[in-house]
DNA sequence: GTCTATGCAAAGCTTTTGCACCACT
DNA sequence: AGTGGTGCAAAAGCTTTGCATAGAC
């Protein structure tokens, strides 16, 4: 696995020339998204910092300045909650997530954009989309 | 636009199959999933059938047996909220949803068989897809 | 010093559950 | 008659908001 830290330096480069400010709940928030490189909900992201003793109500206000940021994307599961998960620049990939044990792996494919170019002819612009892949892991099977 | 009533009969019919029972509350839901061919939230639902008097709660389980029977496919917003449709047979497609207005539009074009299959070689079963398109439509341009 | 971020408490919203009663088959 | 559906009330679960205080720049 690669150093971990020119990710997580990188990511307070954005941080702060879009002038948000790094605190300490922000950078263990930062560790913990590139130690984990899996979707994370709010609440698992505030379980792993929780040496660092912040409110969750933070780690989503934190998670929403990532969001605009551009350091992290936000997405939803068949249940509703919510997951995050850092930007990887110029990459783009779904997943694949396990019903059961929630494990979730990356699909390094895209085909969608034959699809999102219909919908530009449909006159729609800024257009974005959610894609996740629901199975059954050979463990939990 | 064809005629409802088959397709309203037909959806009546799966249900009295899979013995489940044919209620007022059922009858107005189904009425309103035929007239108003779009994804439609609970809540719409709910209002669409106000001179029936079912309650909310009604509404979710009623989707819910819907959902089971296989008349009604359900699917979450960027919201986390939950939109029902009725399932067309042997028609699989995604829609193109306005951030704005929550309009949305059927996309008959599917491509994700592909990624489906390398879910397959990571050793997942009963895969299924939630994918949604987002963008501004011309109007709330 | 200013202005954003944080903590705590409380509210908000959609969806789910419990339970007694009703009604479809 | 028996099983499933319904209404009402309440809870659950995730996420958001308000407000006073603390802390980054």
């Amino acid at each position: 696995m690669a150093n971990q830290k020119p990710q997580m330096d990188a990511a307070i480069d954005v941080l702060r020339r879009e002038h948000y400010r790094i605190t300490e709940p922000r950078k263990a928030m930062l560790a913990t998204l590139v130690r984990e490189p899996k979707p994370l909900s709010a609440e698992e992201i505030h379980k792993h910092i929780a040496a660092t003793k912040a409110d969750l109500v933070t780690v989503y206000r934190s998670l929403e300045a990532f969001e605009k940021a551009g350091i992290v994307q936000k997405f939803n599961l068949e249940s509703g909650k919510s997951l995050y998960e850092l930007v990887e620049e110029n990459h783009h990939y779904h997943h694949i997530i396990c019903r059961k044990c929630h494990r979730a792996e990356k699909l390094d494919f895209c085909e969608i954009s034959k699809l999102e170019e219909l919908a530009k002819h449909l006159g729609y612009s800024d257009i974005n989309h959610v894609l996740e892949l629901y199975g059954l892991c050979e463990d939990c099977r």
